[in-house]
DNA sequence: TTGTGTTTTATTGCCTCC
DNA sequence: GGAGGCAATAAAACACAA
């Protein structure tokens, strides 16, 4: 096609009644919408995603295209928009489970701690006191224990309140705790296979899931 | 220039709704 | 049953690196 000569409009290329062999060739000079085009129908796609018929015939006219060109547009401007949001969602998702993924692991490492305070402390009330252990020169166990100390001895975040071991409470809960520490064991087994299962909990009201 | 990947326009076949 | 929508797909148009 030369510089100056006009191309055939959209609606010289589609008439509704053509032979195969017409259709063939007319197929073969498929235009791309211009940019007036694309504008008038990214405008009324913005308002309205699916247009009554009437709209889409005088859209048409106006433009030049076929009613039937204008109505293919918007389908497939609907799919072009349904795969983007897909795409936007889908990222969404995987941000989410990445956050959730760390904060499962710190949660873990968090109860891993626990757990192994919680045997030192077992360890401590069969020895039967502090008493025998301070005798023989070691850092008393209360002392290892204590708040400024925790943290360095077993990687573990201190409390927000710096309660620290003195939480616990005097032995006799320790020893309830040391009972507590052999069922969390056994939840542990549980709470792993959860952790693998627990996207699949659509019931999930975590505002994690909530953007 | 050409090979390749992406985008855009159009078709086909199936489904739903009135 | 016809109209319109959607998913899948074809094929032309386009972009771009080598």
């Amino acid at each position: 096609m030369s510089m100056g000569e006009m191309p055939p409009t959209n609606s010289d290329i589609w008439g509704q009644s053509m032979s195969s062999s017409i259709k063939k060739c007319k197929d073969s000079m498929r235009r791309r919408f211009n940019d007036e085009q694309i504008k008038s129908l990214e405008n009324m796609f913005s308002t309205e995603s699916r247009p009554e018929l009437r709209t889409k015939q005088q859209l048409a006219r106006s433009l030049g295209l076929q009613p039937r060109q204008v109505a293919i547009w918007f389908q497939n401007k609907r799919a072009r928009s349904k795969s983007k949001q897909l795409e936007l969602e889908y990222r969404m998702l995987q941000m989410s489970y990445d956050n959730l993924g760390s904060k499962y692991e710190l949660l873990k490492k968090e109860h891993e701690s626990l757990l192994l305070q919680l045997q030192r402390l077992r360890k401590l009330t069969e020895k039967g006191g502090t008493e025998e252990i301070q005798k023989d020169g070691i850092k008393s166990e209360t002392e290892q224990f204590a708040p400024e100390n925790c943290s360095a001895e077993f990687g573990l975040p201190l409390c927000e309140d710096n309660r620290g071991i003195d939480y616990l409470g005097p032995e006799s809960d320790i020893l309830d705790m040391a009972q507590i520490a052999d069922g969390l064991s056994e939840i542990e087994n549980e709470y792993n296979y959860e952790s693998r299962t627990f996207l699949d909990n659509s019931g999930c009201t975590s505002p994690l899931w909530e953007f």
